[in-house]
DNA sequence: CGCTATTAAGTTGTGCGCAATATAGTTGTG
DNA sequence: CACAACTATATTGCGCACAACTTAATAGCG
């Protein structure tokens, strides 16, 4: 149907922001499939792994959930299958024993270098120059942030 | 850990792309059940219900999972999902008898207006300009043609 | 016409996300 | 020290996504 002759022209698909936000995610996830195949590791996974991999010490599951913005609903059980697959330990905090502490096992470690062309790969699958990609983000990082600390109304 | 300090800088998770398009999917899929709270609709089922309203006519699975890029393992529980809630119909194709067309009831077709002001709202909370977010679309939209016709490793 | 290939939808199983809740450990206060 | 408030993680339940597979219907070809 030809938008201009729709009661609610605003709703059109085609309009909007959050379709394609929403599609361009699941396709880059999609491509991670791929360029995971052979480490074993899921999106979700990949991204534990980096945050894991910046960090000098072991992280408690809050520090992970924060840096990624994830609960421990999501967390506990995905920690569970690293921790499965040989990557990480999750060892009680002898100091707290409410805290995890999520640290990388040499297997863990390894990976790290399986990894470092992973990057590159899908900004030459995204057909975007790297300015491009960098200008993108910067933009994404202020949505965030503005829908953040947009909870009311 | 500083960046220029690491072997691998490149998977830094501040240097990606990947992660803020996947932190303001989850951002505005949040505040979509803000702002969906009181239809009873989730996200994509709000989603699909836009290409409904969209279309003249009853659509197939097949035709909704082709404009939202989801498959029938997603659609047909989403689907009954809204059934029972009152707000489509879904029928066998009598000339073809493996199609299912989807249809909305007359309950469905009223709450579009419930939610016509939807966009105008998540634009207000996403802190950006119409055009900033027509633009923000457009590369968007480019960057999963791309990863669509990148199959290949 | 009869048979094979194709197509459409549904089913199954896995892994997120996240709200709501539960449980255990810690902190602060009187 | 007792105990209430708080914090960290885990659990439960629901709804996606999607790969892999199944079932049923249609199309096409000899």
């Amino acid at each position: 149907m030809n938008v201009s002759g729709r009661t609610y022209p605003q709703l059109a698909l085609d309009l909007q922001l959050c379709f394609p936000l929403y599609a361009a995610t699941r396709a880059v996830t999609k491509r991670y499939v791929t360029l995971l195949k052979g480490t074993g590791l899921t999106y979700p996974q990949y991204l534990v792994m980096l945050v894991l991999w910046e960090s000098d010490e072991p992280l408690s599951v809050t520090s992970l959930g924060q840096r990624l913005r994830l609960d421990s609903g999501t967390l506990t059980p995905l920690l569970k299958r690293l921790e499965t697959a040989g990557l990480v330990r999750r060892d009680r905090d002898p100091g707290d024993e409410r805290r995890v502490l999520v640290s990388l096992t040499e297997e863990g470690v390894a990976m790290e270098e399986q990894v470092s062309g992973v990057p590159q790969q899908l900004g030459a699958s995204m057909g975007i120059t790297r300015d491009e990609a960098l200008a993108l983000r910067d933009q994404l990082t202020e949505l965030v942030d503005h829908l953040d600390t947009a909870e009311s109304p």
